[in-house]
DNA sequence: GAGGTGACTGCGA
DNA sequence: CTCGCAGCCACCT
């Protein structure tokens, strides 16, 4: 359990992501303590498709609330389908409300 | 062992 | 307002 790689630590977190919510690889990094490594965060959910239990990646935007890797799902259109199947209303691929609906670890996990 | 890559972010022009 | 540059760190070749 503690020999739990970066990319481990960064599934974890993103599960624990509730439906109907979106995060950010800023706020993920920043919790692990990579602050300023959002990189990482986007670099390990390039694995996260093949990791087991499955990873909502689909919860995951960037820091604007745009789908920036929709292209590294099955299809493009799977993130936004997600989304809205969990009631995120999603346009021109970014989520509206994004900042109503963002989900901070750093907030959420502290309480 | 060294170099290149990347689903990001923040700041300056 | 938009565009560009540099920093960040783990993984792959």
């Amino acid at each position: 359990m503690e020999k739990m790689s970066f990319y481990d630590q960064v599934y974890q977190v993103v599960r624990l992501i509730p439906a109907g919510r979106v995060s950010s690889y800023g706020a993920i990094a920043s919790y692990l303590g990579t602050k300023g490594s959002a990189r990482m965060v986007g670099y390990a959910m390039n694995a996260a498709h093949v990791a087991n239990p499955s990873v909502p990646a689909h919860r995951v935007l960037n820091r604007n609330g745009l789908l920036t890797g929709k292209f590294h799902f099955e299809t493009p259109d799977k993130m936004q389908c997600l989304l809205e199947k969990e009631g995120v209303e999603v346009e021109n691929d970014a989520v509206k409300y994004f900042k109503t609906l963002y989900w901070d670890p750093a907030i959420e996990l502290e309480l």
